[in-house]
DNA sequence: CATAATATGGCATACGTATACGTAGAGCGA
DNA sequence: TCGCTCTACGTATACGTATGCCATATTATG
């Protein structure tokens, strides 16, 4: 029946103190319903008292099963400093909450776009699926989404929610969140709305916030102004620059809608060194709340991403796929938090 | 000598085709020196045909070697919203990089210290090696780390550099840090220097920063004055709190160090509340260069450790301790940061 | 009381790799 | 020629678990 006791307990262990057989402990400790409660009960108690744990590998080896999911966190190719977007690493701690309470494991890397990850992680057997956290070049990316796709990758992606063919998306809804921001700044009184990020397909979640922006200024009447638009990604320097750039062109605008909150902690600066007083001059929004929006001078009115359900509806999501069921909804809530940045205290 | 050709390939199909065994496969890929240059081409060449990748619970259950470190969080216990400290995700950032220069996966867990997180990862073999980023109070976590002394697991943490009962630890030199902060303060000619943060047995960082600060004030022939001490955990809350009660007591003080940024970023909060201005009234420096220390106003003063260095000296130990190879050096680099928070421009 | 239907668990084996050990052939010196 | 050392591989097997299939004991059914 079983074997003698060895050094690191293994499922022989506990058959043989049980008195039962291998595959029984194995069953017993999966919940098998083969297996009776008072012969769990026993190899439970067992395995407790032998400090017992199953080998993931042996585990995963045989049942073609991880039970991981490995977290792929892309980057635009930065030179200098190694900083992560704050943003992805509050998703990070969502994911990673998510994950626990659904006894996965994580495993997490940091990629350029133009490495080749997509094969690694699953022909080696390492994961079950992956979740996939991009940002920079949207276009750089879809060649590999679509290589993903084809070869029938278990996958799901933060970012626009859109075309299929470039695999299942969990997304805020960046049009409505856009449109919120902008009627916000309206129903203020602000007429002369500019917006900063690029709004095209480089950066479609750029593109729906500007979508949406221009649906609550139609609404209002108000025809889109190119001359208040510039496109920058999400860094602070640059929204610096890009506001800068607005002011010295000598447009008139009374309110500021950034597409991301570095790119607002830019502008912020630029107005500062221009001598505007926020928000009595200019107003200015963000997008995504990041702590540092709380803690800048004026605190920055900015849209929130509901970062634990993003968590729990990638993971979801991703779960359906690998077993094959209908996906729950992609589309996750903002929220609009007013700081001084718009309205005077 | 072979088998035949299957669904997803193996060692056995590359075997076949080679029209040699898979053990010289699995030499070969390995760069094991008893294969002959010409067959280890030729077989790697076959296996970037057939896309093939070592099966990873294979090759770990067979090897006893996973080339997988776990990364494990731990935080208090704090209701509510889930942040994570911003100072470990930055830390994060810097092990991910150098875990993958090592050619290791990383898996990555939150923790409460509650948790019996000491068994879960060795024992059931998905990790060669621990690291542990804990913050909080020092004394809950001391019990764990003993037991996992004694249980022979191999782990670094960072942290406190003291008592190798607790396990090898990385961390700053907050002596040396807490001293250049305090001589900084001196250098601008303040003498009444107020210090936020807990400096006992609970937090020994913190308590290390505050033995630096007394011994410039020692250098400087100033007796530290208990009154300008206040402790508090690493919270902006809090340490607005801690600020606010030293402005209550009515204790005359001219600069400010702080344990933490995030404490400095509260006290600088409490003392614009009171009126003082910052840095003429009253100086400010913290701790951690957090990304919010560069966008506050006035830009906080603050030392910067190396986290680079911490990443790579993190990852560096542990494979140390599981080689059984001599560790390196324990303490990392730190920076003092001047903005205007100390210094008006 | 005989037989069918469960309930429970054993037996055999597969998963894909790594490694201890053995061995054929080549080269070489005596 | 013999034996020796190397080189370069093949043979056999172990790692620890999960699972398809079968066997026994137990109970229900007529």
């Amino acid at each position: 029946m079983g074997r003698k006791p060895s050094n690191r307990p293994t499922s022989f262990d506990i058959a043989y103190r049980a008195g039962v057989s291998q595959p029984t402990v194995s069953r017993a400790l999966r919940g098998s319903p083969s297996i009776s409660e008072a012969t769990r009960k026993r190899i439970e108690a067992i395995a407790r008292e032998l400090n017992y744990s199953v080998d993931k590998n042996a585990s995963s080896l045989r049942s073609k099963r991880t039970n991981t999911i490995a977290l792929l966190f892309f980057e635009e190719d930065t030179p200098g400093d190694s900083k992560i977007n704050p943003f992805f690493l509050a998703m990070l701690g969502a994911i990673t909450r998510h994950s626990a309470k659904r006894g996965l494991d994580l495993l997490i890397s940091f990629q350029r776009m133009e490495d080749d990850w997509h094969v690694r992680y699953l022909d080696s057997h390492r994961a079950d699926g992956l979740i996939l956290l991009g940002y920079g070049d949207y276009t750089l990316y879809r060649s590999r989404l679509r290589d993903l796709v084809e070869h029938g990758t278990h996958f799901v992606r933060w970012g626009a929610v859109d075309d299929p063919a470039f695999g299942a998306a969990i997304g805020s809804d960046n049009v409505q969140a856009g449109r919120m921001a902008g009627e916000h700044l309206l129903d203020l009184g602000h007429r002369r709305i500019a917006f900063l990020g690029q709004a095209d397909e480089h950066y479609p979640e750029f593109a729906d916030r500007y979508g949406g922006l221009c649906e609550a200024l139609d609404a209002a009447g108000i025809a889109p102004d190119d001359a208040l638009r510039r496109d920058t990604i999400s860094h602070e320097d640059l929204g610096r620059a890009a506001m800068q750039d607005i002011l010295d062109a000598g447009t008139q605008f009374d309110a500021v809608f950034a597409a991301s909150d570095l790119i607002a902690l830019g502008a912020m600066a630029a107005l500062r060194a221009a001598g505007k007083r926020i928000p009595e001059d200019v107003a200015v929004i963000g997008f995504d709340d990041l702590p540092a929006a709380a803690m800048a001078s004026p605190g920055l009115t900015t849209i929130a991403q509901d970062m634990r359900a993003a968590g729990e509806r990638l993971i979801d999501a991703l779960l359906a796929r690998i077993e094959e069921r209908a996906p729950p909804s992609p589309l996750i809530g903002t929220r609009l938090i007013v700081r001084e940045s718009t309205t005077p205290r």
